[in-house]
DNA sequence: TTCTCAGTAAGTGTCGACAATATAGTAATT
DNA sequence: AATTACTATATTGTCGACACTTACTGAGAA
């Protein structure tokens, strides 16, 4: 399992494993963002050829983690106060529709076990005081399986396949653990009876307040910040 | 300029000859939906090495228009209704936001230049009694512009850079001149008032039901064939 | 007949080398 | 001194060959 990203299946080939560690390494800020990436160097350092390189950078570039220019070389993407506030506003329209449509489409076991899942966060909450545990992990499980609701396979494969991969990016370099961790357990909750009252129009409007929720947050740190 | 799609930019390599080729056969059926690749036939065909053949395979794939599975081989992305269905949700929620944040960011020129191409398809309906030409060209034409008007990268990217490239082929390959034009062409004008207007939340809630409208068009033709 | 299990053929993944292109540094000219 | 032209270097794009995996074919046993 890759990042706990519920869509990444096995590696097998080692452009596979080649791109997962790479994945990590630009996640974490090991590979910095914004650097310019050499082929033959990296090849060597994964020890592997440049065409295997190649092949992971191809699947680096489809989840928009690198960019590549013909002729040029590929750079890892900048990270920018700008990038996150458009990443949040993609987000909010599509796990807003994704919602809607896990309210619709989400079978009653699948609610039954975002219930279960939410009690587990409630628990490691009251045990810890919960900021990490439920900023870090739990927020993302409790998106990716809203997301997995959806049963819209386009919706999957931009979200959890693509966007989310960035949204750790910033989480990690930006060393985002918000205060809202508690407020965002309780719209969590309320995000799960709409879904389990099959009240999409609710559900949709809930998760685009969550989400614009914490882009707002984010612009209010930034604007003390200056 | 391939396909009209705004956002490709030249193609320098043959690698991005061959995926443009690629691009318009797949699209346009000459490759057929759901059909394998071959990549030494391919190869041969297009005069070229496997690796180059695979880099353009890459881009195709970017585009979700191939999928590919590990020591098995390449697809093409098979053309079903529930496919198309999904694109309409994903659409309706990034085109709506898109539309938000255009009637935020759009410059004064940009509102401009939709208001004089939205002249010039009045002129072209009435001239040619429109359904041909405004649903093909035109009312792509128009969604790309209120696209890029986000200002929004991100948004971009993943409705011109990848979803429009399905948009076109199902289009293409399921025959779709609906007799939506005129009304689309209403809906088309009341959404530039809203984007003029500034009014980011009516301009969504107007995008969504024009894309709403189309998708629930569609589900009654299918409704009717049965 | 049907199932299992080689063996073989075809296809994909990976490699190293060569060709084409861009960048940096140097020299010459204005 | 600044700018341009050119050369040298490094990097990317492309190629053909080999290694490994998968899928098919056919022979043999239950």
């Amino acid at each position: 399992m890759a990042l706990n990203n519920p869509t990444t299946q096995a590696a097998v080939t080692t452009a596979d494993k080649v791109f997962e560690q790479m994945l990590h390494a630009i996640v974490d800020g090991t590979i910095k963002s914004g650097s310019k990436i050499s082929e033959p160097e990296l090849a060597k350092s994964y020890q592997i050829s440049r065409s295997t390189l190649r092949e992971a950078l191809n699947r680096l570039e489809k989840c928009h983690l690198i960019e590549r220019k013909a002729n040029v070389g590929s750079r890892v993407v900048e990270c920018s106060i700008a990038g996150l506030l458009e990443i949040y506003v993609v987000r909010e329209a599509l796990e807003g529709m994704a919602c809607r449509q896990a309210a619709i489409n989400m079978t009653e076991d699948e609610i039954i076990e975002m219930k279960v899942m939410l009690k587990q966060h409630a628990s490691a909450k009251a045990l810890r005081d919960g900021i990490a545990y439920y900023q870090e992990e739990g927020d993302l499980d409790f998106h990716y399986k809203v997301i997995l609701g959806s049963h819209n396979q386009q919706l999957i494969n931009i979200l959890c396949g693509q966007l989310y991969h960035l949204v750790r990016m910033y989480r990690c370099q930006f060393g985002m653990n918000s205060p809202r961790a508690t407020k965002a357990f309780d719209e969590h909750s309320r995000i799960i009876e709409a879904i389990a009252d099959r009240d999409g129009e609710l559900a949709e409007m809930l998760m685009r307040r969550h989400i614009a929720a914490s882009r707002k947050n984010i612009e209010n740190k930034i604007a003390q910040q200056q």
